[in-house]
DNA sequence: AATGCTCTTGCGAATTATTTGCAATAAGAA
DNA sequence: TTCTTATTGCAAATAATTCGCAAGAGCATT
């Protein structure tokens, strides 16, 4: 039983030292929290989770270091109605999100014509995107 | 120089008191403030305006009221990037926002298609649409 | 116009999510 | 191992919004 760390965590430390970044234990778990997280995690939960791996970790911790990754474009922030911003790797190709305002359920998607027609809208008032923000809510269709 | 209100608040409060909100001082000045604001103010920023008017509205009263109208449709909220929620009386159709990360400004837009593509996607989902919200960010085109 | 029931208000304290100051601790270069 | 300095945990500070409560004010009724 190795201490052997995913390849993606490698990376992304590797990337971190590179920068200057200090590899601490509490980074480490709060990366692979991130990385074995499938879902899109509150800072508490990320805390939960890190904790397993590093019981020292604080909340203030999980909230610095993903001020650093948020900065760095590792992690993305969402701030979905409700409470709380809820996090996720970058390391996936761009995506939006359908909340089911039922359940919670977050389910990503993505349209290559919508993100061209928000260029295009943006293009015709003058600008260029530096970032969006689309966020579908709703309810599971249902068969009556 | 007579008191007469504007034909949109003076709607807007028979129809508040037909559903048994009590028409206010402050509710007057709030709504004022909103129906006089052609950007989308943050709750302090009602606070100010309506002050103007009723100089004794408080904080708290302009989120109770805005939270009474956002239930019943009038106002609607919106998040931002940043702080705060911002307002805006929803007598206009529906729009989405574009906002200018240099210098804040909000511009407002719509787009047929792209409202149809996300009822598209959400159906394809299983879902229906019950809200939704884009934002684009971006950053006024230079020519040089 | 006066009455009274009930909603609404202002104020300050409470909440929630996030940030920050500071002394103790630990990375990582030498 | 030593040394420098970034990082940490903890608690206190912020910022936006909500809440409890006693005082005040709509408005239906007389
Ligand atoms: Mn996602
Ligand atoms: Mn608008
Ligand atoms: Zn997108
Ligand atoms: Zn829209």
């Amino acid at each position: 039983m190795s201490d052997a760390e995913s390849p993606l965590i490698d990376d992304l430390e590797h990337e971190l030292r590179a920068e200057g970044v200090r590899i601490t234990r509490q980074r480490v778990a709060i990366l692979s929290a991130l990385a074995n997280s499938g879902d899109h995690p509150s800072a508490e939960e990320i805390l939960e989770r890190s904790r397993k791996q590093d019981s020292s970790v604080s909340l203030a911790t999980v909230y610095r270091t993903l001020s650093i990754l948020v900065d760095r474009g590792t992690v993305l922030r969402n701030e979905f109605d409700g409470t709380g911003a809820r996090f996720e790797l970058a390391n996936k190709p761009h995506h939006d999100h359908l909340i089911d305002v039922d359940t919670g359920d977050v389910i990503e998607f993505t349209s290559p014509r919508i993100e061209e027609l928000q260029a295009e809208i943006a293009r015709e008032l003058g600008y260029d995107i530096v970032d969006h923000r689309l966020e579908l809510y709703g309810k599971l269709r249902t068969r009556d």
